[in-house]
RNA sequence: GGUGAGAUGCCUGAGUGGCCGAAAGGAACAGUUUGCUAAACUGUCGUACGGGUAACUGUACCGCGGGUUCGAAUCCCGCUCUCACCGCCA
């Protein structure tokens, strides 16, 4: 969430830049001002009478210790009447903590001021474009007949046990999803990410501190005897990694990856969205994850974007880059770029990897900080994308090479997965 | 699942009612010095929220939440977590 000094130092940039989602947070921004000056005024109450009754106490231990405890004795009324007092000043405080809150959490990140205006998807800036749309042949059909057709991806099976959106992969189509995985992950490595490997469920913490809780809770799976979540996306547990740590700045910037099964429950969701593998509730995907210091995150977010179109270009399917505008941006996002491949038998365009930059909206929930080389403690901010999520990507490598003899295995894959051809 | 022990600062670890925001050692950082991939010495060395132009200063925090007391890291209650042993098991 964005800081109390954020706001009250910077109040006019940030609600012009909050505008850029459409809506106006003036009126919110003014209660959390109000609330917490409250806040204020209540604590230098509460610690002028802390400060008072410390005192009366030490008095009166010294008091005793001098054995004057009839003196001592009369000052313990003092102490009592105070504690009411400071129990009321203190409730105040309390109540005013409270209501900065509840307000805090309902404003979304800041956009950074290069984001385009925009009520939705429609009003996002293409920023790149790369890669032939390929012809395809008459009877190129879209993945999920493809799926059936060569046996690679069971449905039906899924269905069986566990219910849609949990598909079974057999044969070639595991093989395949196995190479994916172990050359995003192999990419990552000689990228400078640090491979890891997280537990793919999290405490209610975790999902706070990325910001998935609270306003997200229905959108993950959820084992209530044990209170934990399944992770809807490595981001979860890697950010989490450097919840309530203070770095050193030497340390930035650092670099994770990881393999991870994610679970999203997709509430809402219907119709061509959800048909084949454009939206499971499991898939896989390899995430990369940056903490960075704040005069460089912009800098490190180009580089990660163009590590995607990279891994992309390699895959040889066409793609295009795209900056969301302020109405389609993600609720803790600064600045986020969309990579959405081409898909020719479906004739869209599907989303394959998300890149932001967080600044220190992350890094404010996770009580993330680093010492600067002045020794000062500061919020670094955290920035992430995926590298990519499978299911769309392996939805466009069938659909786009497609061929009447088979399906052709983009070469840098071929010596991970030991075939060339899905027949 | 059963039984027992424990939770203190970056780490180890002392502290059982006021002199404790907390000993000591280690690590780390800065400096001094030494002709050798380091040692010795000195210093610094928790976080958060306030007040103050500033120097400085107040408050809170010894797993979390309550309670007792003029006063709690220290006593009491509840919770959570960790460790050990047993049982079960990939």
């Amino acid at each position: 969430m964005l800081t109390l000094q954020q706001i009250r130092e910077n109040r006019e940039d940030i609600i012009a830049r909050l505008k850029k989602r459409n809506f106006d947070p003036t009126e919110t921004i003014s209660q959390i001002i109000e609330a917490d000056n409250r806040r204020r005024q209540a604590q230098v109450e509460a610690d002028t009478m802390l400060a008072e009754a410390n005192g009366l106490s030490k008095q009166i231990g010294d008091l005793f210790k001098s054995g004057n405890a009839a003196q001592a004795n009369e000052l313990k009324p003092k102490t009592v009447s105070l504690k009411e007092s400071i129990a009321q000043a203190e409730e105040l405080k309390k109540q005013a903590e409270t209501d900065v809150y509840a307000l805090l959490v309902t404003l979304p990140n800041a956009p950074h001021s290069s984001v385009p205006e925009g009520k939705g998807a429609g009003d996002n800036l293409t920023v790149y474009q790369h890669g032939e749309i390929p012809t395809l042949h008459e009877n190129a059909v879209p993945h999920w007949e493809l799926t059936t057709k060569y046996d690679l991806i069971d449905f039906e099976l899924g269905v069986k046990i566990a219910g849609a959106g949990f598909p079974v992969y057999k044969g070639k189509g595991a093989k395949l999803q196995r190479a994916l995985i172990n050359y995003f992950l192999d990419k990552a490595s000689t990228a400078g990410y640090r491979e890891m490997q997280p537990p793919i469920v999290v405490n209610e913490d975790s999902g706070f501190g990325t910001g998935q809780l609270p306003d997200k809770e229905g959108q993950m799976y959820f084992v209530g005897e044990d209170k934990l979540y399944l992770i809807p996306t490595a981001e979860v547990p890697i950010t989490n990694l450097y919840r309530d740590v203070i770095l050193n700045e030497k340390e930035l910037p650092i670099k994770n990856t990881a393999y991870t099964p994610c679970f999203r429950r997709e509430a809402g969701s219907y119709g061509k969205d959800v048909r084949g593998l454009n939206r499971l509730h499991q898939f896989d995907k390899v995430e990369i994850v940056q903490i960075q210091h704040p005069d460089k995150s912009y800098e490190t977010l180009e580089q990660m974007k163009d590590y995607v179109a990279g891994v992309l270009k390699e895959l040889e399917l066409p793609f295009r880059i795209l900056k969301l505008c302020g109405g389609d941006m993600g609720f803790t996002s600064a600045l986020t770029y969309d990579m959405e491949v081409y898909s020719t038998a479906q004739k869209r365009w599907l989303e394959v990897s998300s890149v932001s930059c967080f600044e220190t909206y992350q890094s404010n929930r996770l009580k993330l900080r680093f010492k600067d080389n002045e020794g000062k403690t500061r919020m670094p901010h955290t920035l992430n994308g995926s590298a990519l999520a499978l299911p769309r990507i392996v939805a466009s490598i069938l659909e786009n090479n497609q061929t009447e003899n088979g399906i052709r295995v983009p070469m840098v894959l071929v010596p991970y997965c030991g075939f060339e051809v899905i027949d």
